[in-house]
DNA sequence: ATAATTTTTTAGACAAGTCTAAATTTTAAT
DNA sequence: ATTAAAATTTAGACTTGTCTAAAAAATTAT
């Protein structure tokens, strides 16, 4: 039985260590979760204790298979609540990911299968991130970030590295969404900001913006 | 803030009390919760903090109306999530209840909302028991015991009053499902076992099956 | 009315998860 | 190679929810 704090944990190891390779720092943790270092060093006992991760005193954690599996199954069911949320409930996706962040902890493997099943085994979740399967396994996508992009490119946008509503919401407000075609039509040498071209509308845009969406070349 | 474990409380309290008017007493709310009455009496001290139980010491406790409409939302989360395990994700009456126990907890007014429209505002879940609104009303529905009824008598079956899966899954068996007529062809006073016309089949009940159905004349 | 029984509450303990403050180890700087 | 700074762990405490055992109150039986 793993709890909820303990997946929480897990996940987040997991994104701090590029899905389970390095090993991760009690401070990069705690700083994540929005907690105390001494709290983490708690966890990660405990973590170890039920052979989810790997610890060495002052040396890190690293997840062990079992744990990179939990952390993995984690994501799927977050992504894949997301999915329903927007597709079928029709929440906005900077809406989803807090109701996502309790859905992902419940425990049946039956719903989880159906779920994907009823949403017809989406690939990715709103935001562009991809659902692992069931046995943890991404498939991997040649995304690049449009700030790597030089002028007179095409693209188009499949994911956001930045998934605050703050920032979804920026997007909506400029009809960029996942699918968007964009050209950059000029990019400063000064401060890397762009001159978009989105549809018919031109859009400037800082590189704040441009290091936060992911695109392909088109 | 209220905890799952105080949701719990609440709605065993509400379900004990006759949605919420008598007062419950410690033992009860313990035999019903597995629990051991010294806990409760610990949560209720909790619960009357947070207004949400009148207590007296010795003299059981009853919901406030602020308790009674936190039961009430989770009876009704509880349900539509029910709902929505058996209409759209294929599962079977009998295996529901156990991850609706789960998700009755999130949090999310919206969730709720979108939830019960995608599901088509559904007034009763698949056990047959009703689904109060935002307000926690419910409609009230003149159902009877099918023990009740007399020989020659015809009804529809419209719920149950044992949802374990034993009994769900022995209905399933003899082709007893909601909304199916059933016929008692005839009673015998001895104890109180039926023979019923179902369909076209006969099927011979005891008095443990019949006290445990939902019914409406028909 | 008193005694026996049952119900309920209290007292004290424990596990999970978190925190602050202090101690220890590692890393970086002189 | 020492010293200073940063990171990490330990010690002790607190909250939530639970338990056992004992005390107190209410109920039932004689
Ligand atoms: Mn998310
Ligand atoms: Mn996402
Ligand atoms: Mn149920
Ligand atoms: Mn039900």
């Amino acid at each position: 039985m793993v709890t909820f704090s303990e997946e929480n944990y897990l996940k987040a190891i997991y994104h701090l260590s590029k899905h389970g390779s390095v090993s991760v720092s009690t401070n990069a943790i705690a700083q994540r979760m929005d907690t105390k270092a001494s709290s983490v060093t708690d966890m990660i006992k405990k973590l170890s204790e039920k052979d989810l991760v790997d610890y060495k005193k002052y040396q890190g954690v690293s997840l062990t298979e079992s744990g990179r599996l939990t952390a993995t199954t984690v994501i799927r069911k977050h992504r894949l609540w997301e999915v329903f949320l927007v597709d079928k409930l029709n929440f906005s996706w900077d809406e989803v990911h807090e109701v996502a962040e309790q859905l992902e902890h419940i425990k049946s493997e039956k719903l989880i299968d159906q779920l994907d099943a009823f949403l017809e085994f989406p690939t990715h979740d709103p935001h562009g991130d991809p659902i692992p399967d069931k046995q943890g396994n991404f498939k991997k996508t040649e995304k690049m970030l449009l700030s790597q992009l030089a002028e007179g490119e095409t693209c188009i946008c499949i994911g956001v590295k930045d998934s605050s509503s703050e920032f979804l919401q920026y997007l909506d407000k400029h009809q960029i969404a996942l699918g968007t075609i964009i050209k950059v039509v000029s990019k400063e040498t000064f401060d890397e900001s762009m001159t978009l071209q989105i549809n018919a509308e031109v859009l400037a845009i800082s590189k704040e913006v441009s290091n936060n969406l992911f695109v392909k070349a088109n």
